[in-house]
DNA sequence: AACCCTCCCAACCGCACGCCA
DNA sequence: TTGGCGTGCGGTTGGGAGGGT
């Protein structure tokens, strides 16, 4: 294997004499058996100690990290669910890029898990809107349309064949009120501020089919909720006027934003030591659908932190199909060129 | 088939902080 | 007070996978 030739570079933890002898670079089955029977027998912490006492060649730092990140038995594997998104996405709003703080609220998460999501899912969409995604720009676009759209489908999932009444009561409660001076908070305490020209974008952005009228004003009207979001077949006013119909976007979209629900399977918990690698994994992977079953009352959980946001909403059963994000094809208000970016 | 490109993610790094002797 | 140690956090990177040409 290749990383077996790789030394190890200076300014490492472990003491001079080691050096030679520690690795680096991906683990293998063996190394995983190990730490993970270790970790099963004594407890984890102490991890320098804890990497010489497994018999393990690596730095105490490296073997937290990959029992943290990979080997724990409570971890979840597979894509992001829409509700799953939809925190990620608020809880950013919120707490900026402190991924273990956001991590706490998605169990079975891990905090690089969401660093690599927002990495590479979030802000590949900002680049594919040409706006930086610590912009004010894109955090109205991703409260006025990506935050919608994520609920409109856990709402869908949720309550197939309801009217769009509740729908529309619920997502208005999932979007910020903008005061006259410009300042927008949400259902919930925070308050941000709208950036200069930004209301003319959150406007332009939220006007769908589904509401003529404006979104978001800074005229000196009052407060006014955002309108919810726009039916799946709708139809958006790109920033030169035209009007654009959302099944001409999709390919703005990928595959990989699917969620991969996976079914909640019998969790095999002790099998974990003694298993090789792809058995393993396969039982990480029972091992988190099984807490998911717990997760119908964590995701009620959460509404203290979300009062506002979830609360109509309710959620669902957390068995999302192979669908992406944005809906099956209501996509593509993200479409550049729709928005005229 | 071979090459190139993009995406994804596991793993690494540096730094900061808390604890304790 | 200080230095060592363990731990946690956020940023970065390397390489594999997969798709396109």
């Amino acid at each position: 294997m290749a990383c077996d030739q790789l030394g190890l570079r200076g300014g490492e933890e472990a003491a001079v004499g080691e050096e030679e002898t520690l690795r680096r670079g991906p683990w293998t089955v063996e190394e995983d058996v190990l730490l993970a029977n270790y970790i099963a027998a004594n407890g984890e912490g102490r991890w320098n100690a804890l990497a010489r006492r497994a018999g393990l060649k690596r730095t105490g730092k490296s073997c937290r990290l990959r029992w943290l990140n990979y080997l724990r038995p409570d971890l979840r594997r597979g894509g992001m669910a829409a509700e799953e998104q939809l925190l990620i996405l608020e809880l950013h709003a919120r707490w900026g890029n402190r991924w273990s703080k956001i991590a706490q609220h998605l169990p079975g998460r891990t905090d690089n898990e969401i660093k690599n999501y927002w990495r590479t899912r979030v802000q590949r969409h900002a680049r594919q809107l040409r706006c930086d995604v610590g912009s004010q720009r894109f955090r109205d676009l991703v409260r006025c349309l990506w935050i919608p759209r994520l609920l409109e489908r856990i709402h869908a999932s949720a309550n197939p064949g309801e009217g769009d009444d509740v729908l529309a009561q619920a997502t208005a409660a999932a979007l910020p009120v903008v005061a006259a001076d410009g300042r927008c908070s949400w259902p919930a305490d925070d308050v941000f501020e709208l950036g200069p020209g930004a209301a003319a974008d959150v406007e332009l952005s939220c006007t769908t089919a589904l509401s003529s009228s404006p979104s978001v004003s800074t005229d000196g009207c009052g407060a006014r909720p955002l309108p919810p979001p726009a039916p799946m077949m709708a139809t958006a006013e790109s920033a030169h006027g035209s009007v654009v119909s959302s099944n001409n976007c999709s390919a703005a979209m990928h595959e990989h934003d699917t969620a991969l629900w996976q079914p909640p399977q019998t969790q095999t918990h002790g099998g974990l030591i003694m298993m090789g690698q792809e058995e393993q994994h396969h039982d990480q992977q029972a091992a988190g659908s099984q807490q998911l079953l717990g997760a119908e009352t964590w995701w009620s959980d959460q509404s203290s932190l979300h009062a506002g946001l979830y609360a109509d909403v309710g959620f669902p059963e957390l068995e999302l199909g192979g669908e992406t994000m944005w809906g099956a094809c209501a996509d593509d208000l993200w479409c550049t060129d729709m928005l005229g970016l």
